[in-house]
DNA sequence: AGCACGCCGACT
DNA sequence: GTCGGCGTGCTC
């Protein structure tokens, strides 16, 4: 038999199928399994994509090395799905598989150097222990190990490791009857206290065997020493067993609640959806529903009818609001068949989480982003919450959209899938509109609440207080009435540090970060100029670099400083802080929102990660610092970004009893995304968008691809950059609109600088295939430092 | 990607 | 001669 398999090297030439044979040894290998190779002088992590009988290959076939996992790591389902993926999203297929799997599955290389010669083993060299080729960098030492090479000296070993690892615990269970125990303890010699004690403890607790070490020690008292002496005896039995990492261990799983009456809108759109649940159809439903209307409620009644169609579901929510708070919900709700995938799970607890899933002890999984890729089987219903977020759509290699993925997948699950905003995406809206989507509105509050009230201040016209134009009159009078009355409230700035950049006032001189085209950010904690893209930091100048003037300026507003100021014309106001700054460590995040939660705080100031999902109840106002900081960017989506942000913070307000309010501070009280904003309106939101994004030729109206081109040097990006639009616009149709190239908005990062050329189209049937050959080509230029990236339905076209 | 192989100029 | 630097082509 032979095996086709992905080998982990992600680049052009080698992303196709290498077959191996497959020895006898190694026959349980699958379709999905993980295995090392050998390739070339390497070994190599790869994936088993296909089976066969027959190879066309000319040469002689290498055997595989070994099958990694018990269990095939990869579905068949997933096997197949990164094919297309890899496909539609220009990356290579390795790079899709190796997203699909938590880190911890990712393979460790290591070269070593191991001597031959006995005069080489007696070297002090090789005295120190193992020498990692890849650690070692002195220069004569490099040498001198090329020289023990030549000489046949030492070789070097190719080693891969596997750095997933099981967690095992030592299990202790009974061998004897009650009986024969007591009748040790009366035999026992007298001194032997701590036997008798550990005889005690087993003839009390005679049922509540096997235990774990941990607790078998701290239950009867004796250390592992006298347990060591009683397996010796034969009292007992010691086993080591697998254990799960549990990272939801202290989340209480009380009882499920008292399912929520729903309301009549829900439940007409809970029935359609348990229709399709039911009948196994592979339809899309989009819940439109506005803050607070009890999307969540529909959710989860929608996977309990799958659960008990013994089907299984798969739910994804934003990052940021896989809070402990909803977390908690679900799993009230479904208690230990669910699996929690995020960010914050230490590699271990990811890795149990994640083979619960695949060995199937679990029914509900609900994760962020790349659990869309979760090895569920049998999957019932998948749910999209927040759907018209932007981290649905990775934006490094591979670029998939988990709404996309998740199409896929309901596809091939006949199952449904539901997307669920209070601001649908426009592409999605739009889908619906055209019937793709079944659209399904839940139109109020189901506490019956109303909507908070929102207020516009408008910057150029109004009384700043403090000497900063940052805090109106109107907004620190309504915090502190809100204080006054024991209540809390939320202000949102979307820009961390201090201040944004340096502007010298003789010279106007910006300071910018010398690999990248942005300015600095002030950090006044850090005292540091930071770049908020590549993390160079260097000090905060005293006087202008450029012309020595004593008349810099420090300008932009950012969370560090109106904490600052609030601290002074607040001070008796408890203030809490929550940006990446203060969020980088493990369970800084939590520990912020379960202090506000307690009421330990009476403002919350944050950047845009405090405007989604949070339910306090006791926060009666939201505060806009600054309406404007993404209404400019030149994204074709920044006034759906900025609607949909203003509407999600303005939801934080007034969800319990005490009524809402909201304040937003801009410059622009007349821009539509705004006003709109004002009244929640997503629906005018929606239509009025519509009209600007088919004036412009934009989605959802034309697809678009953006094709970016990268090098170190700037006269090559260009002239690579216009042979490809002229290449393109060759062999593409008139109706499509190739646009640029252009310098990206920002032209460098890192050193590279970036020229982008960007494709709006309605039907080019050959476009993928285009691309492909771009990106083949590519490869040849690429000894000239050429990279190129291209982007599907790009979120940012900056 | 990263290795072997081959060609070339530079050095103990 | 021998060593290292870089361009090229291949990996089942």
């Amino acid at each position: 038999m032979i095996a086709q398999i992905i080998v982990d090297i992600a680049a052009k030439q080698t992303d196709r199928i290498f077959e191996y044979h497959i020895p006898n040894e190694l026959k349980e290998v699958a379709v999905g399994s993980r295995v090392f190779v050998p390739f070339g002088s390497r070994k190599l992590q790869g994936f088993v994509v296909g089976l066969s009988q027959t190879s066309k290959f000319q040469g002689k076939l290498k055997d595989l090395l070994l099958v990694v996992d018990e269990q095939p790591p990869l579905t068949t389902e997933l096997v197949d799905l990164s094919k297309i993926l890899a496909n539609e999203n220009f990356s290579y297929r390795i790079s899709i598989l190796k997203a699909m799997l938590p880190r911890v599955m990712r393979a460790n290389y290591r070269k070593i150097l191991t001597p031959i010669s006995d005069k080489a083993k007696r070297m002090p060299l090789f005295k120190r222990g193992l020498i990692d080729l890849t650690k070692v960098d002195d220069a004569k030492e490099v040498s001198f190990i090329h020289k023990l090479l030549r000489n046949h000296d030492a070789k070097i070993e190719y080693l891969v490791e596997n750095r997933a690892q099981v967690k095992m615990q030592n299990n202790y269970s009974l061998l004897l009857s009650k009986n024969e125990y007591i009748k040790i303890y009366e035999t026992l010699r007298q001194n032997a206290q701590k036997q008798k004690q550990l005889l005690i403890y087993i003839i009390e607790n005679f049922t509540k065997f096997p235990q774990k070490q941990v607790d078998l020690e701290q239950n009867s008292g004796v250390k592992i020493a006298t347990l060591t002496s009683a397996v010796k005896k034969g009292w007992l039995k010691k086993e080591l067993t697998e254990v799960y990492r549990d990272p939801l261990i202290d989340v209480a799983t009380s009882k499920s609640q008292q399912s929520i009456k729903l309301t009549v809108a829900q439940d007409e759109a809970l029935a359609k959806i348990n229709r399709a649940i039911d009948n196994q159809t592979a339809q899309t439903f989009l819940l439109e529903g506005v803050t607070g209307s009890g999307k969540t409620e529909v959710y989860l009644n929608a996977i309990s009818q799958a659960l008990t169609n013994d089907k299984n579901a798969l739910m994804l929510v934003p990052e940021i609001s896989l809070t402990p708070q909803m977390v908690a919900q679900v799993k009230q709700r479904f208690g230990q068949q669910i699996a929690v995938l995020h960010s914050g799970l230490s590699e271990g607890e990811l890795y149990d989480e994640w083979r619960r899933i695949r060995r199937g002890e679990v029914h509900v999984v609900v994760g962020a982003r790349s659990a869309i890729f979760a090895p569920l089987k049998n999957i019932g219903l998948i749910v999209i919450d927040e759907e018209h977020e932007s981290s649905y759509k990775q934006e490094d290699t591979p670029r998939y959209h988990a709404r996309d993925v998740a199409i896929w997948r309901s596809k091939y699950n006949s199952c449904p899938l539901i997307l669920g905003s209070a601001t649908p995406s426009l592409v999605s809206r739009a889908r619906a509109q055209k019937g793709v989507y079944q659209l399904l509105k839940l139109p109020e509050r189901a506490n019956k609440k109303s909507l908070p009230k929102v207020k516009i201040i408008d910057l150029k016209q109004t009384n700043f207080i403090g000497d900063q134009l940052d805090l109106s009159a109107q907004l620190l009078e309504a915090i502190k009435t809100r204080i006054a009355k024991k209540e809390q409230v939320i202000l949102l700035l979307n820009r961390r540090g201090y201040s944004s950049f340096m502007l010298c006032r003789d010279c106007g001189y910006v300071m910018k970060c010398p690999n990248c085209d942005l300015s600095l950010t002030m950090h006044k904690d850090t005292a540091k100029m930071q770049c908020h893209y590549c993390g160079y930091a260097t000090a905060i100048p005293q006087k202008c670099p450029n012309c020595q003037s004593l008349k810099i300026r420090f300008l932009g507003t950012g969370t560090q400083k109106v904490m600052q100021e609030l601290e002074t014309l607040l001070p008796a106001a408890r203030m809490l802080r929550m940006d990446v700054d203060t969020t980088r460590r493990k369970g800084a995040f939590k520990k912020i929102l379960d202090s506000f939660g307690h009421h330990e705080a009476d403002i919350l100031l944050g950047t845009q990660m405090i405007a989604k999902g949070l339910d306090f109840p006791n926060v009666t106002l939201v505060g806009v610092i600054n309406a404007d900081t993404g209404l400019w960017l030149p994204d074709y989506n920044a006034s759906e970004r900025t609607f949909e942000l203003l509407t999600q913070v303005a939801g934080r307000a007034g969800r319990a009893e005490k009524k809402g309010e909201v304040i937003i501070q801009t410059f622009n009280p007349d821009h539509y995304a705004i006003k709109f904003a004002q009244t929640q309106d997503y629906e005018r939101f929606y239509a009025y968008e519509m009209r600007m994004r088919h004036a412009g030729n934009y989605s959802p109206y034309f697809y678009t691809v953006l094709i970016s081109i990268a090098a170190k040097n700037e006269q090559n990006v260009a002239r690579e950059a216009f042979k490809i639009k002229n290449w393109l616009q060759q062999r593409l149709q008139r109706t499509t609109i190739i646009l640029g190239p252009a310098p990206s908005a920002v032209s460098r990062l890192k050193n590279q600088y970036y020229y982008q050329i960007l494709v709006k189209y309605k039907k080019e049937a050959n476009l993928n295939q285009l691309l492909h050959q771009i990106q083949d080509s590519a490869q040849k230029i690429k000894k000239y430092g050429l990279n190129i990236y291209i982007d599907n339905e790009p979120e940012h076209i900056i």
